[in-house]
This record gives C-alpha cells, sequence and structure tokens, in this order.
RNA sequence: GGCCCCAUCGUCUAGCGGCCCAGGACGUCAGGUUUUCAUCCUGAAGAUCGCGGGUUCGAAUCCCGCUGGGGUCACCA
C-alpha cells in the first residue's frame, strides 16, 4: 500500500504556494497507486509556532480538493498527526539511538558552540560539531543530575552514504561532510529530522516525496532508517518553485500564500493545474487538464530537475481559459461563492454570457461590471460637450417600445446615420455615459439588462 | 567557502545518438474580424541547445573539464 504524507509546519500564515506543489505531487502519486495520502503536522519548534496555522493549512488544502484520508482534524489508525504529541514516541526511540551507539548526550552550551563555529569559520573551514561531548566518560550522571542536555546523531566520518531519489538517481555523501545533528533538544522536543523519521517509520509512509532543498539532509535520515534497522522509504527530491531571479520562491517576490490566489480570484483547479507544469509536462504537450487525467498520465520519473520559475502571467492565461470553458451556470454560482452572495443573483446570471470572455479572474468582474449595480459616479471621458446628442439618444430610446439589444443597437446605428457621426466616437460617449469607463462588456446587451428605465436616467443625468 | 543538485527561446517546456540549422505553450510584436475591451483568425520576432574539449560516420542528446545558477551548512522546518 503506498502512503505519501506532507508534512506542513505550523509557522507561517498559512500553506505555502510551494508546498502545495509537494502536496499535489504527493496526493496523485498516492491516487495514482490507489495508496492513501495523509497529513502531518510538525510542530516541533515551540518558538516559532503561529497561532491559527494549523487550521489554515489544512483549510486551504480542502479548498484546493487535495483531499486526505488521515490527519490531525480526522485522525487515523496511526495518530496522533500531530508532533507535539508524539513526544514519548521520540524519547523511547532516541534512548535506543544512544544505546546502540549511533547517538550520544550533549551537554555543550550555546557560548561553547557559537565560540566553536566562529574559530572555524575565521579557519574557512565548515562549522560543525566537534563531537567534543561524545568523549565523556559518564553522560548518563550528568542527565541524572538534572543537567541540561540534548541528544545528537554520531555521524562516522569515514562512511559514505548514499541513496537512491526517484527523480535524480543515486546520490551519495561523505560521512565527515555530515554533522551531528542535534535529534533531541534541550526542551525535549525532537527536531525535524528526528521527527520525520520516526513519524514516517509508524505512519508506514512509503514514499518520501518533498522538495529539493531537504536533500542535504536525507542522508541524515538514511542514516537513522539503519541506524535502527527500518526499512528505508524510496525518497524523491521535487525542483523548488523559483522566482523571477531564480532564487526559491519568496513572499518579497511573489505571493506565496496558497489561499491568496483563491482571494485574489483564481480558480482552485486552474491553480493546481498550472502547478501540475511546474517541473513536468504532459506526454502529449498538453496544457489545460484536470486533476483526474494527471493522476492517469503522471509520471513521477519524468519530473524536471531544475527549479522552475513561477510565472503569474501564465498562471493568470490558465485561469481566464478555465473560466471561458465553463457553463454559465458554474461561473454565476463560483462568482456568487466569491462575492459571497453579496451581489445582486438576477444580475450576475445575466451578465455573465457577458463577462466570461473578458475575465481572467472571478475579481475582474466587479471592475468590469460595477455599472450594473450603481450608476458611474465618474467619467472616464469628458462628456459635457455631448448634452446635445445624449437628449438625442434618449428621445430615441424612449421610443423603443422592445426593450432589446438588437433593437437598441438598430436605432442607435440609425441615429449615428443621421448625426453624420463616426460609430466609434458615437458609441464610445454612449458607452462611457451608461458605463463610466471607456472598457465594458458589449454596449446594447449591457443596456438591454440595465433596462430602459435605467438607461433613460443615465442620459437624463446627462443632459 | 565545503558539500549536494542543476544548465534547450524572456518564462514553462518537448527532445533520450540521425526525423532538430530544435517543436509547443505563455508573453511580446504586426495584421484581420469587431461600436470599446476581450475572444477568434493569420503571421512574425525569439534558443549558434552556457562554454571548451572528447567519444562517434553523426551529439541538444553520451563522457570530462570549466563557467554559471540554485540548495544546504541552527537546539527552523
Amino acid at each position: 500500500m503506498v502512503r505519501t504524507r506532507i508534512p506542513p509546519s505550523p509557522t507561517g500564515e498559512d500553506l505555502h504556494i510551494g508546498n502545495l506543489h509537494t502536496a499535489l505531487i504527493n496526493w496523485t502519486f498516492a491516487k495514482k497507486n490507489s495508496g492513501e495520502f495523509i497529513v502531518r503536522i510538525e510542530d516541533t519548534d515551540q518558538t516559532r509556532l503561529v497561532k491559527g496555522s494549523e487550521e489554515r493549512i489544512l483549510k486551504t488544502l480542502k479548498e484546493y480538493g487535495l483531499n486526505y484520508t488521515e490527519g490531525p482534524d480526522i485522525g487515523g489508525n496511526a495518530g496522533p498527526y500531530r508532533q507535539s504529541e508524539r513526544l514519548e514516541t521520540y524519547q523511547i526511540y532516541a534512548k535506543e539511538l544512544i544505546e546502540k551507539g549511533v547517538a550520544y548526550y550533549c551537554f555543550c552550551t550555546k557560548e561553547r558552540l557559537d565560540v566553536l563555529r566562529k574559530k572555524q569559520q575565521k579557519e574557512g573551514l565548515v562549522p560543525r560539531y566537534d563531537k567534543h561531548c561524545l568523549a565523556l566518560k559518564d553522560p548518563r550522571k550528568k542527565v541524572e543530575a538534572g543537567e541540561e542536555y540534548v541528544v545528537r546523531l554520531n555521524i562516522p566520518q569515514d562512511i559514505t552514504i548514499s541513496f537512491e531519489d526517484m527523480i535524480r538517481g543515486e546520490i551519495s555523501f561523505l560521512g565527515k561532510d555530515i554533522d551531528d545533528q542535534v535529534l533531541i533538544k534541550t526542551d525535549g522536543f525532537p527536531t525535524y529530522h528526528m521527527a520525520v523519521v520516526v513519524d514516517d517509520h509508524f505512519m508506514k509512509i512509503t514514499h518520501v516525496i518533498r522538495g529539493e532543498d531537504w536533500i542535504s539532509s536525507t542522508p541524515k535520515h538514511v542514516f537513522l532508517y539503519d541506524s535502527f534497522g527500518w526499512e528505508k522509504p524510496a525518497f524523491a527530491h521535487t525542483p523548488l518553485l523559483r522566482n523571477p531571479d531564480r532564487s526559491k520562491l519568496s513572499k518579497r517576490k511573489n505571493p506565496v500564500w496558497a489561499s491568496w490566489y483563491l482571494k485574489h480570484g483564481y480558480l482552485p483547479e486552474a491553480v493546481l493545474n498550472y502547478l501540475c507544469l511546474m517541473g513536468w509536462s504532459h506526454p502529449k504537450q498538453k496544457e489545460i487538464f484536470d486533476l483526474q487525467e494527471f493522476v492517469s498520465v503522471f509520471e513521477i520519473k519524468k519530473m524536471q530537475t531544475v527549479g522552475p520559475v513561477f510565472d503569474p502571467i501564465k498562471l493568470e492565461w490558465m485561469n481566464g481559459e478555465y473560466i471561458r470553458k465553463m457553463s454559465d451556470q458554474e461561473l454565476k454560482s463560483r462568482l456568487a461563492e466569491f462575492y459571497k452572495s453579496k451581489l445582486d443573483e438576477n444580475i450576475v446570471e445575466k451578465t455573465v454570457p457577458l463577462v466570461k470572455e473578458r475575465i481572467k479572474k472571478l475579481s475582474d468582474y466587479l471592475s468590469l461590471c460595477e455599472f450594473f449595480f450603481s450608476p458611474p459616479e465618474e467619467y472616464q471621458v469628458d462628456l459635457t460637450k455631448h448634452k446635445k446628442i445624449f437628449k438625442k439618444v434618449h428621445d430615441v430610446l424612449a421610443k423603443i417600445s422592445q426593450w432589446k439589444a438588437e433593437t437598441i443597437g438598430e436605432k442607435l446605428q440609425e441615429l449615428a446615420k443621421e448625426e453624420k457621426l463616426h460609430n466609434a466616437d458615437f458609441f464610445m460617449w454612449i458607452r462611457v455615459a451608461v458605463t463610466g469607463k471607456k472598457i465594458s462588456p458589449p454596449l446594447n446587451e449591457s443596456m438591454e439588462i440595465l433596462g430602459k428605465k435605467e438607461c433613460l436616467a443615465r442620459f437624463e443625468k446627462l443632459e
């Protein structure tokens, strides 16, 4: 049984878009293999916890439709799914490591560590723990005496640790290049490295699919698995999403919270579809496809190793494509949902066919259609010179008995001819008079929807 | 700096030794349709496949070096 997971850390505002990307890959990989996708909260850093973060992360994941079968809010057989609730387990296994000699107590103070690090840096060496406490005679006594300690991993200097990455092939590291990582902190909490291995093992995770930034930590994890005598999961390190300058995607240069895109009128399925194209491409070079299709054609081995630049422009294009292909009914309900039903449903329904090809995001709707809900307060063009013609327009419109776009268009066309006015100018004045803007949905149809009375009123105002 | 990962149009990518003086998509530009905008249609510009060596009859594709980029070096994940 394939089991994948996503381990968000509740230390940010929300789910990071990069995490959404890895979540998508994990979810898809699980689905493809009829496996399970689970969520585990990695809240071992008590100092960085952000209130409400966990709830928002889980909510966002659900809004994107990446449903999980086990998680902190829904439970499951391998729970608890919050690391802060699994503290004893880590303690037990840390002891086992110490007994096996692959981990040791360390009593070094922060001060000593700082001095050591500075000295190494000055000498041009890589900062690394010097195994000072490994030589201690009776560390147990100090522990029993209540001295503060951490537990460190004891990586032999002379070994080579290698692992097979599903995307990149074999990767190996030398023991001398790996630091004696802290496993248990002074506060008794485990570090990521300890917790991730223990949890993945007991949660029976078969495939660890995570970002490229974890590659250099993987040998530590491999060493732990081997020390415990546990079967290792398969590893895959996905390329990291990048800023335009190719650095790791960051909030200074891009909106990074997954919910930001939802809030700003992007559709979850469009964002996900765009993310599919980050580091992977459809075998038939298709760009637009749904999650179901992704699951059926996705191959993790075909993932690219280069970090793709996250391009908001292409995302926007894709979002527009999704909107365009939606049924009117669907778009109407998405808009209602997006605007939290604050807009007149009747108007939304009537205007949807007019705007479908004109908006790229749900949030574009209101700026384009504001004039349907309230008369323009200002005009993008100075209309004071056209009072006379507006009077004529008003009278022509007033005579129309069948208030239909077609008739409105015909009558106005006739007037333009009579007055010997260029269509482009004439209709622009009318457009601005009715909508306030130079850019609007089709004029005649808009006037039909607005209704005769309202249209006449808008011209009377300008006469 | 050490270690690790990587390198095809501005961007996302196809390409797995001959089909490639490199194809598609976004974006850009020009034209057409149009009462604005958008859609739609047509077309164009845009990558000497980072550079230099090999291997081979033949390399974007394989090997090596260089250069460049990224990641990582915490009692953060």
